[in-house]
Order: C-alpha cells, then structure tokens, then sequence
DNA sequence: AGGTGTTGACGACAGCTGTAGTCATTGCGC
DNA sequence: GCGCAATGACTACAGCTGTCGTCAACACCT
C-alpha cells in the first residue's frame, strides 16, 4: 500500500477517471488513450499500476471491470499542489506569488477566484485575532 | 541540448548553488550533501548532470572546477512553478486557489505576498480595459 | 466450426533520477 | 620519496514511469 507516488500521465488517467465518474479500459483507451495516442495495452497497464497504488478501484460489472477513483478531479488536483508545494517550495507559496506575478495569461476568472479566497482569507484570519 | 527536464534533488542542488552564488564539488558535498546523508560522488554526479543539461556552468579555479547557475533561485522556482501550472493543471492557476484555501498553516507573510500581488493585476487589468 | 473483436494478465524495455563505489591524478605535509 | 586527502571521471544499479507486444479466454456473428 503506502505507495502512493504517482506520475504526470498517470495523474492525468486518473483525473479523466474521476470526470468521467468510473469507466472501463476500453473507454478509457478510446476517450484518454486516443487523444494521446497511446495503446490499450499501456492504458490497461497504467490502470492496474494506479489500482495497484491504491488509487483506483474496480469492480466487476456485466463481465468487465470498471474502475473507479476515490476522490474527485478537484481533490486530485489539490493534493498534487500540495504535494508540490511542500516538496518544492518547501512549504512557502511565495515562489508562486512571483510566478503569478509574471503570468501575463492570467484568465479574468483565475484571477476572480484568487481574489475571492485570498479575501475570505484575509477576514477569517482578523477574526482569529480578535 | 534541449534536454533540460529536472528531478525534484536536482532542483534542491540547483537552487543550493545558485543561493551560495557559486561552489566547487567538495564545497556543495559538505553543505548540502552532508545534511542529506548523500555521498560526494553522488553529489559529484548530480551536479555533472546538471551541466550536461545546461543548468550549470563551470570554470577552472585554481585548479578545481567551480559550479554557477545561470539563473537566482528565486528564477529557478518561479520556472518550476510554471512548468507545474502548465503541465499539471493545464494552465489554469484555479487548482492553486482551492488548495489555499485549505491550507490552514499559511503563513501572515505568504498572504500578504499574495494580496499584494492580485492587487496589483487587478489594478493592471483596470487600466488595460479603458 | 471458424474468423473477429474485446478483455485481462504478463513480460519487456528504455530513459530518468537517486545514489554510490572505484580508479587515476595531483598537491601537500612529513 | 611516500602516503593521504581532495578531485574528477567513469561505471553501475535499482526503482519509477511511460510504452508496448503478445497470449489466452470469451463472446459473437455467419
């Protein structure tokens, strides 16, 4: 168990898992595996490393497998950011303070939402204080 | 050349160097090495490695070579955060926001920093849309 | 029965990273 | 002159990821 590394294209099946809420082999080689250009064989075997990893399920149904995630697309996301954050920014988000500062292709939304959280931020920590 | 792709202890080397502004093996062995149990060879390897794939350069001095980075460490994170946004979360910094605000353990200074900085694109996007 | 497509399970291999041992050279102290 | 420590260059190897090929078992269609 405990081994739960994982890798980019392998964070990437797995997400397409979780949006898709559950799917085959083939359905993933057809959707996932073609864009990528990639052989049922590796999707099938990328599939069972993850399920091996302990990060998709899979259950039998109607004669074939189905695989599942645990967590949604979002969380999936988030433990990976904070995974990097931790592993690489030794825990500190102000490298990513600088990148966004340079990010010229910031989308209006983005940067809505960082505004948004970093507000709910700011007023629940006045609270604390008080 | 090209070929410029870096593990998570090369970065840790990479940024080492680049703080100290510039060391020779032994030097980089002794400090960065020591703290992480890891052999000078070892540390002679990475950083090799790491000059054939054009992160480092190194010149003769005084008989022994001495490692330099061509970027700060503050640029060689800033470079990682980006290539992490562009191949993890597909260019969309959305994923970024919802792990802040989770993260319990950050710090007054990061949010500042943060503040600081969507305050500033806000203003910047003002200005362009008129 | 025979061909065809789908599914699952393995085995395999290359490239990258992390980590180290070993060997030859060289400069310095005794 | 000799031995020791520092240096640099190689070689090596294991684990993880990414990618497949192949084989066997079934299910169907004709």
């Amino acid at each position: 168990m405990g081994d739960r590394s994982i890798g980019e294209q392998e964070m990437a099946l797995l997400r397409h898992v979780a949006d898709v809420g559950g799917a085959t082999v083939g359905e993933v080689a057809e959707s996932f595996g073609a864009e990528r250009d990639l052989a049922r064989s590796t999707v099938l075997t990328m599939m069972e490393r993850l399920r091996k990893k302990g990060h998709l399920t899979r259950k039998l149904d109607d004669g074939i497998y189905r695989y599942r995630t645990g967590s949604t697309s979002a969380e999936l996301l988030q433990g990976a950011v904070g995974r990097f954050v931790e592993r690489h920014l030794g825990g500190s988000v102000s490298p990513f303070a600088a990148y966004l500062s340079e990010a010229d292709d910031l989308s209006d939304a983005d940067l809505k939402e960082l505004s948004d959280v970093v507000n709910r931020l700011r007023s629940s920590r006045r609270k604390e204080r008080s």
